[in-house]
DNA sequence: CTTAATTTGTTATAATATAACGTTTGTTAT
DNA sequence: ATAACAAACGTTATATTATAACAAATTAAG
């Protein structure tokens, strides 16, 4: 059983148990109100935290919220390719699962003649409660 | 021949113009600085124009970046379905358009029973010229 | 014309993020 | 164990991105 787990700091502890806990996205301020009790002051700490997190795959950025959310992915060994579906109504925020879009987007190549690394792909639309009401 | 061309305003068309003169993604603070002389002062003023250029498809916000970026589909009637290509070191960014590519994702389905409007993807790798150096 | 809607101008401020510096802690190789 | 190095920390200040609020001017539609 190889030490394979990241061995995290304590800011980075910190931040990512809150991020856990929540049940949607956050945003990195309001990531600082939450953490201040536990003794992180400044945004700078969250802010370090929060880019060690994602490098790692803890953690995934919402761009177009500039918001962070946990990686349900299994730490996300995906963590290069990423898809979301937000909800444009309630704000809801999933991580999109699905095997055959993430090979299907890894393989995509460029007429340029670029190949990619990574992709982030945000979908949006109104998620199954929003489009009931 | 009917007129479906939207008319622009005076700062959308100040804006607009300085979007399409440009080599690549601008910054909002960036264009503001390329209007003042121009008229415009204020950030508000430059935010409004571009609020309004994104929604009638005639750029695009490329989130990663906070950056805007002329649309080069015909004035993007696919603007609820947009991709791009960015360089991780030079940072150059191209529009991708690539019609298998639009109607895969435009036609993808959640398994939430979420039903997709828009999307917005974002391809990161190394440009042809970045890959050669 | 006149009413409604959009756009403008302006000031102020909110929200998001990083620079720069020195210190402390943790890891690795001898 | 300890020297050498890398990573994380704490702190202050500041840069960057974006919106609130309000009144005036312009434009579109009946």
């Amino acid at each position: 059983m190889t030490q394979k787990q990241e061995q995290l700091s304590k800011n980075q502890q910190i931040v990512l148990s809150i991020i856990e806990k929540a049940k949607g996205p956050l945003k990195a301020y309001s990531i600082l109100y939450n953490v201040q009790k536990k003794g992180i002051k400044a945004p700078l700490q969250v802010y370090r935290a929060l880019e060690k997190l994602i490098e790692i795959g803890k953690i995934h950025k919402i761009e177009s919220k500039n918001a962070f959310i946990v990686c349900k992915n299994s730490d996300c060994e995906i963590s290069k390719a990423t898809a979301f579906s937000i909800c444009e109504k309630c704000e809801v925020v999933d991580e999109v699962s699905n095997v055959k879009l993430s090979n299907y987007l890894s393989k995509f190549n460029d007429k340029k003649g670029m190949k990619f690394k990574r992709f982030n792909l945000e979908f949006f639309g109104l998620c199954k409660r929003c489009k009931i009401k």
